[in-house]
RNA sequence: GUCUCAGUAGCUCAGCAGGAUAGAGCAACAGCCUUCUAAGCUGUGGGUCGGGGGUUCGAAUCCCUCCUGGGACGCCA
C-alpha cells in the first residue's frame, strides 16, 4: 500500500523519492501518510510550502481521497473504504498466516535459551533467557527459518565440585530427596559463607570438580543424582510456560568434546601459558580467553567453543543464537573472537541476544547470598490471582482452571516481554501481577471480548463498507502494520515490539467496542463483524508468537 | 581505571533508520454497568526528554563532553 502512494507522488515529484521518506504523522487529524518537503527545497529552490502545493495539485490516485498542503508538508488522506475492504479480505483468507514471510528459507537458526543451572532453583532471570528465546524461535519460524532451540543446562563446571564437597561435609540423602533443590541450595549457600571465613575450602571444591572431570565414579554419581532431581522440577515450569526444546545438550555433554578443540588451538600455536593457566591472547583492548585453569581443568569458555563447533557441525545453521544476559557479553566476543582466530568463517553468524538483569534493591541478584526470586512462586501467585478475578467477575465461566493458568502465565510472560530486551529491570511482583492496562491481561481480554461478539452475530459470508468511522480506522491502520511488526520483531530479534504492537491493536480495538454498538446496527454488522474476526486472528496470533495463550472467553 | 548499557511525567516505560503541539500504562481526580463480559470505555491535571556544547531548515533521536547509576573486566558460569 505504502509503494502504491509513493508511486502516485513520484509520478507529480520532481525529485526521486524513497520509501523511508514517506511517514506516518504523529496525528490522525495531520492525515495517514506524510511527506515532508523541507529536503526537496535547496535541489529545486523553492519554498517547502511551494513544493507541498504543487504537488497537492497534481497527486491523484484511487488509494488517495484527499491532500493537503501545511507548513511544507504533503498531508495524504486515504481512501478507507477500498483499503479496509482490501485488508479484511486478505486477513480472512489468509488467516494466521498473515504477515508470514519465507525470509529465512528454511535456514536453520540454533538458539541457546533458557539454560538454568542444576541443583539451582529456577530464578526470575532464567525466564527472560527462556521466553525470550522461545519468542525469538517463533518469529524466525514465521519468517521461514528453521529454529532449534538448545536448552543448554548449566551442568558441569567448579560450582558443582563445590556442590560435592558441600554435600559430603553437611548433607545427606534424605533431606535431598525430600525436597531436592531447596537442599542443595541451602548447601550451596553455605558452601560460599563457610569459604568467606576459611579460603581452603574453595581448593577442595576446584579439587573436587578435577576428580569430576577425571571420571570419579562417586562422584559422576551424585552428580547424576542431582541432575535428574533438577530436571523434574526444571520440566514443571517449563510445561507452565508451554515452552519445548530441541536439544538438552548441556555442559557436561561437551566434557568429551573440548579436547579436540584445545589440541588444534595448540597445533596453531594459538595457546599460551598465562600465571600457570592457558590462555588464548586476543586482539588490544581485550583481556586474554581462558581456556584451561592451572589444575588442568576446562572452563566455561572451552566448553562453549566447544559446544558452538558442535553445534555447527550438527545443525550446520545460517546464524546461532545465544539468548543470554548481558554480563556476559565480553564473554561471547570473545568465543567469537577464538573461533575467528580458528579459521572459522561462521564465528560471524553467532548472534549475543543479551538481556538487562533483574535487580533487587538495584543491585543484580546472587544464588551465592541465596539473593534469589522463584519463578515458580510468582507464577503459582499469578495464577491464584487470576481465579480469584474470575470468581469475581465471570462466576460462570467454564473451564476456569485453565483460562486461570493461561491468564496468570500471560500476565507473568507479558510483563517480561513488552520491555525492551537490554533494559535492567527492577524486580517488582505487583506490577508483574498486573491484570489493567498494558498487560497481558488486557490483550487476552480484549481478544476475548471480540470472540463474544462474533459468537452472538454468527456466520456471514459477504459484507459491503458505507463508511469507515475514526475507530474503525484507527484499528484497521494497526492491523496493516502487522506485517512489518513481525518482520522487524525477526530482524531485531526484539519480540518487545510484537507485545508494543498487541497492546495498540488491543487498545484501538477496545475502544472501537466501547464506543460503537455492533449488534444493534444491522447495516453495518457484516462489515463490523468481518474486521471483529480480522482482529481477533491478527490478536491470536501475536499472543502465540509471544508464546501466550489466547483464550476465547475470559 | 578500561569497556559496556542506561538516565524521558510522582512511579513503570514507549518513542531514538532526525520532522509538525514529546506519547502510553499505573497512581490521583471526575464521569459511564436496564444495551455486545467494567480485566473495559470517556475525560482532567502532571514534562528544563540528566547537564553543556555541536551538526541541521528542523534534535528526545546523530556527534563530542561532563555528571549519575547498573554490569563486565584470569583461573565462577
Amino acid at each position: 500500500m505504502k509503494k502504491e502512494i509513493l508511486q502516485a507522488l513520484q509520478s507529480v515529484s520532481q525529485i526521486p523519492l524513497e520509501e523511508y521518506m514517506l511517514e506516518r504523522p504523529a496525528h490522525a487529524q495531520l492525515g495517514d501518510f506524510a511527506l515532508p518537503c523541507f529536503p526537496f527545497a535547496r535541489v529545486l529552490r523553492k519554498s517547502p510550502v511551494a513544493i507541498a502545493e504543487e504537488i497537492v495539485a497534481s497527486v491523484k490516485h484511487p488509494l488517495i481521497k484527499r491532500a493537503e498542503a501545511v507548513n511544507g508538508y504533503v498531508n495524504l488522506f486515504l481512501n478507507r473504504e477500498v483499503i479496509a475492504h482490501t485488508l479484511i479480505q486478505t486477513i480472512l483468507q489468509q488467516s494466521a498466516s498473515f504477515g508470514s514471510t519465507n525470509e529465512g528459507d528454511g535456514g536453520v537458526v540454533s538458539i541457546d535459551l533458557s539454560s538454568p543451572n542444576i541443583a539451582k532453583p529456577f530464578s526470575m532471570g532464567h525466564l527472560r533467557s527462556t521466553v525470550i528465546g522461545n519468542s525469538i524461535a517463533l518469529l524466525l519460524d514465521k519468517n521461514g527459518y528453521t529454529p532449534v532451540k538448545i536448552n543448554y543446562i548449566g551442568d558441569w563446571g567448579t560450582q558443582f565440585g563445590k556442590l560435592l564437597t558441600a554435600y559430603r561435609k553437611w548433607g545427606n540423602e534424605e533431606d535431598v530427596r525430600q525436597a531436592p533443590i531447596e537442599t542443595l541450595l541451602r548447601l550451596y549457600i553455605r558452601f560460599h559463607e563457610e569459604a568467606e571465613k576459611d579460603s581452603s575450602l574453595n581448593d577442595e571444591g576446584r579439587a573436587a570438580f578435577k576428580a569430576l572431570e577425571d571420571g570419579d565414579t562417586d562422584a559422576l554419581a551424585l552428580w547424576d543424582w542431582f541432575k535428574t532431581e533438577s530436571l523434574k522440577e526444571f520440566q514443571r515450569i517449563y510445561d507452565l510456560l508451554g515452552v519445548t526444546f530441541d536439544s538438552y545438550n548441556g555442559e557436561a555433554y561437551y566434557n568429551n568434546k573440548m579436547e579436540p578443540v584445545v589440541q588444534e588451538l595448540e597445533d596453531k600455536g594459538l595457546l599460551v601459558e598465562s600465571d600457570g593457566a592457558m590462555v588464548v591472547e586476543l586482539e588490544e583492548g581485550m583481556p586474554p580467553c581462558l581456556i584451561k585453569k592451572s589444575d588442568g581443568a576446562t572452563l566455561y569458555a572451552t566448553r562453549d567453543l566447544a559446544a558452538a563447533i558442535d553445534r555447527k557441525n550438527k545443525y550446520d545453521f545460517v546464524k546461532s543464537v545465544y539468548v543470554v544476559g548481558n554480563e556476559q557479553s565480553l564473554h561471547f566476543t570473545q568465543v567469537k573472537e577464538v573461533l575467528g582466530k580458528l579459521g572459522h568463517e561462521w564465528a560471524k553468524t553467532i548472534v549475543h541476544v543479551p538481556f538487562g538483569l533483574i535487580l533487587q534493591g538495584g543491585k543484580k541478584m546472587s544464588t551465592r547470598k541465596g539473593k534469589i526470586v522463584l519463578l515458580e512462586k510468582v507464577l503459582k501467585e499469578a495464577i491464584e490471582l487470576a481465579k480469584k478475578n474470575i470468581k469475581e467477575k465471570n462466576p460462570t465461566l467454564a473451564h476456569q482452571s485453565e483460562v486461570a493458568e493461561a491468564v496468570g502465565v500471560g500476565a507473568v510472560l507479558f510483563s517480561d516481554l513488552k520491555q525492551h530486551r537490554k533494559h535492567d529491570i527492577e524486580f517488582n511482583l505487583e506490577t508483574m501481577l498486573q491484570v489493567e492496562g498494558e498487560t497481558g491481561p488486557y490483550v487476552q481480554y480484549a481478544n476475548a471480548r471480540a470472540h463474544s461478539i462474533l459468537r452472538r452475530v454468527g456466520e456471514i459470508d459477504s459484507f459491503t463498507i458505507n463508511e469507515v468511522n475514526d475507530h474503525e480506522w484507527e484499528t484497521i491502520k494497526l492491523l496493516e502494520q502487522f506485517p512489518q511488526a513481525v518482520k522487524r520483531a525477526a530482524d531485531d530479534l526484539d519480540p518487545s515490539i510484537i507485545a508494543k504492537y498487541a497492546i495498540d491493536l488491543a487498545q484501538a480495538f477496545n475502544s472501537f467496542y466501547g464506543n460503537v454498538q455492533v449488534l444493534t446496527d444491522h447495516g453495518n454488522l457484516p462489515y463490523r463483524a468481518a474486521l471483529i474476526e480480522t482482529v481477533t486472528i491478527v490478536l491470536t496470533e501475536s499472543m502465540r508468537l509471544l508464546g501466550m495463550q489466547s483464550p476465547k472467553e475470559m
